[in-house]
DNA sequence: TCTTGACGCCTAGCTGTTCTAGGCGTATAT
DNA sequence: ATATACGCCTAGAACAGCTAGGCGTCAAGA
């Protein structure tokens, strides 16, 4: 009733999404798939959160877009990083390091 | 430009209140105090998103509060973790873990 | 004296992310 | 014939966090 399997992503998607894509141009299907099994089937994205992100993150200029063949021999939209998607997967890298030790500190701290 | 401080808490909020909280009583205006200090400064809690969070908590059962009088002289509202709080704490650091390993696995992955 | 700032509580309303739940079309397997 | 995987998409709801205000008290400094 309150075990929330929702709001897994907590804000990461964007990061997640960033790295996947800096291993190699891929198209939108393959990269929930890749995060799923790359996190052991913790991560599941939703194709309502995956899509709507992956418009966001070209509308910012992270991403570029092309149409290509995939492997299955159908046609499928390309990712990759532009030069400033690699600097804000950096940045986002690096707050994350930033806010998993700050939440580390206060979830150490003992009485 | 897009360089946000905002959203700096993804999430972790109710998690952060929950253990600070587990400390030992302590009112809201102290616990954003607490969470900044022992952070190191990272976590700045707005009181905007202080308070609805300790209101969201305490309906959900997971804190009990109580007028009472600070340090300071003043009447605050002192908090208290209830035994389903210290329950949601420990499933809410469980999944902690999970998922910051899980992000880990990804940000780890090289080519 | 007056004003600023810290203390301590609160809310309304905006924005942004994620989810649910649907849709479309093609190909393959049952 | 029908289901399932692939592969794209959107609208709308839910919710968290922020900004920006508000209220009241008290101490310190101009």
């Amino acid at each position: 009733m309150a075990e929330d399997k929702s709001e897994l992503l907590k804000g990461t998607l964007d990061m997640l999404i960033l790295k996947v894509v800096a291993l190699g141009p891929i198209h939108g299907y393959a990269i929930s798939q890749r995060i799923q099994q790359i996190s052991k089937e913790f991560f599941q994205v939703q194709q309502g959160s995956l899509y709507p992100a992956l418009h966001r993150l070209e509308n910012r200029g992270w991403l570029d877009a092309e149409w290509r063949e995939a492997s299955s021999g159908r046609e499928a939209k390309f990712y990759k990083l532009t030069k400033k998607g690699r600097k804000q997967l950096e940045a986002e890298v690096l707050n994350w390091a930033r806010l998993s030790d700050a939440v580390a500190l206060i979830l150490r701290t003992a009485e």
